[in-house]
DNA sequence: CACGGATCCTGATGGC
DNA sequence: TGCCATCAGGATCCGT
């Protein structure tokens, strides 16, 4: 499910009124991709100071330590005081003074783990990868086609890969190279500087536009108010196989990269 | 090392 | 309450 717009739209829901609860309980479910790698009772009576993003993954500031969320393919999260009682696919749930932080994620995809500090070997082992983030000033055209230029894969797989950029998942990486007119499965480091400026562009553009929407709702999106997101009323490409290009009217065209599925207008995107 | 493929899990959907 | 194959927003691990 979520790609950064839906984990950014996840956080902005409940970030500031989660801020300063302290924890009274934790209860997990089934369990997740990664264990969360402490004992629930060693939470209870820390507060939640902040939480941030860091790529797809939410950063949950404790008074001492910190919790990475991540949502997997169909992760969403609820906060409140009224929560029903945890159904089959919550498999966190943490109560707080303020109101219960609930992980839903029927594929179990997502995690939960916590860490001593952003900078320790359990944080670094999912953080220390990551590429930079794309609506910050750290995003730079010339250093992202630097980084294209070192590789031969498709520009596509390059994307999801989160090396050279983070949080473009798949259904954004369609519609980025849509809108910079290039083909997904040209090889990374063939696309030109000029072109990989208009890539550059096109990803804030497609991100920043997805997250003032309030996200995507191709399937069961949803924020923490249980809002669902309307991105898919806007997608120029992704699902739209065999459906007229909005622009061209050729059919868009439906192929699979690294067993996913990718959509581009073969008349638009050029090699 | 960079790359491609298999893999984790559950649910929805469509063909038969 | 039909059965089976396919697909779904992610990312890691494991061969080559």
């Amino acid at each position: 499910m979520p790609e950064l717009p839906e984990v950014e739209v996840t956080r902005l829901s409940f970030a500031s009124r989660i801020a300063g609860a302290r924890i009274e309980s934790v209860a997990v479910g089934k369990p997740l991709r990664w264990a969360l790698g402490c004992d629930v009772q060693q939470l209870q009576g820390r507060h939640v100071l902040a939480v941030r993003r860091r790529g797809k993954y939410l950063l949950i500031d404790l008074s001492s330590g910190l919790l990475l969320m991540h949502l997997g393919m169909s992760g969403s999260v609820s906060f409140g005081t009224d929560l029903p009682a945890a159904g089959k696919h919550d498999h966190f749930d943490m109560v707080t003074n303020l109101g219960t932080l609930r992980l839903h994620d029927p594929r179990r995809f997502g995690a939960v783990v916590f860490a001593g500090a952003e900078d320790d070997a359990v944080a670094q082992k999912l953080l220390g990868r990551l590429g930079v983030e794309p609506l910050s000033e750290g995003f730079d055209a010339l250093v992202f086609h630097g980084v294209l230029k070192n590789r031969k894969t498709a520009i596509k797989q390059v994307l999801l890969a989160g090396e050279a950029v983070v949080g473009v998942g798949n259904i954004y990486a369609s519609e980025a190279l849509f809108l910079a007119g290039i083909r997904p499965t040209t090889k990374a480091m063939q696309i030109s500087k000029p072109r990989a400026a208009l890539l550059h562009r096109a990803i804030q553009q497609v991100l920043t536009n997805a997250v003032a929407k309030g996200g995507s709702t191709l399937r069961d999106f949803s924020n923490a108010h249980g809002e669902a997101g309307h991105f898919q009323l806007d997608a120029m490409v992704y699902d739209r196989a065999g459906l007229p290009c909005r622009v061209c009217a050729a059919p868009i065209k439906s192929i699979r990269q690294g067993q996913r599925s990718t959509f581009y207008c073969a008349a638009c995107q050029k090699p």
